[in-house]
DNA sequence: AAATATTTGTCCGTATGTATC
DNA sequence: CGATACATACGGACAAATATT
């Protein structure tokens, strides 16, 4: 559980990586909650705000959920929903406005597929619930 | 250049907005420098930690690049380049992998775009430079 | 129902390191 | 070398949401 200050890596990359290999080897269950962030800190001997860019980091990577007074959550697998795209149409990914944000309920660190055909926008897809199929 | 403490909304996510507002209003050109962080603070009477998060979010968002030791820039327009996929393929959009990021050298708050056919990969593509057009 | 503890969120100040000019 | 600017890291204080007693 120690981090090296002298690798040349930052502490909180260090500890997104030490977290992110403990998740993937299913050391807490999906659905399950990690150490608090005041544990995780005591454990690898770092501040709070290493600890928050570390959890920062794998929320937008999508590997865990934080919910406030509860915790961090290892993320479930989530159902994917399958959109057929037209055929001539440009796939394009990028992150949501904050407008697309709260209507189509992206989660924070997602992003949206977006289709166009002829330049024209055709369809806005929440990335981490939709994928694309094309005919 | 004031916000508002009590309105409810985070002060880091009310800065992040009138930025943003800002750099799309055309206020500096592309490839233009924003004023310092510390200015940014100073003009909006907030703190360091606050400023650092509403950048962080510009630049999840693609809006602007972070220079150590330069500052931070509108990000210029890029060129996307197009490749076709083939029919029957699923595209979906995720986060890289730290694998990925150095070796299609996506950038930092960027995802990428996965083409499966049949359930195998055919192909990952940085999705703020790469555009994926149907036959 | 109510008080208490736990946990994360937000915000601040400070210090040090490192890259650029 | 010095000045500027961002990156990293620490700690404290308070608020908000939740869980527990």
């Amino acid at each position: 559980m120690t981090l090296d200050p002298h690798s040349g890596v930052p502490l909180h990359r260090q500890l997104a990586a030490a977290l992110r290999a403990r998740i993937v080897a299913g050391e807490w269950p999906a659905g399950g909650l990690l150490p608090s962030q005041a544990r995780i800190g005591y454990d690898y001997s770092v501040g709070k705000a290493t600890v928050q860019a570390a959890v920062s980091t794998l929320r937008a990577e999508g590997l865990i959920t934080v919910e406030r007074g509860v915790g961090i959550r290892v993320r479930e697998p989530v159902e994917m929903e399958r959109v057929p795209v037209p055929r001539g149409a440009v796939i394009t990914a990028r992150p949501p406005t904050p407008d697309e944000r709260s209507r189509l309920a992206v989660p924070e660190g997602a992003h949206v597929l977006v289709v166009t055909v002829g330049g024209r926008v055709r369809g806005v897809y929440p990335a981490d619930r939709v994928g694309l199929s094309t005919a």
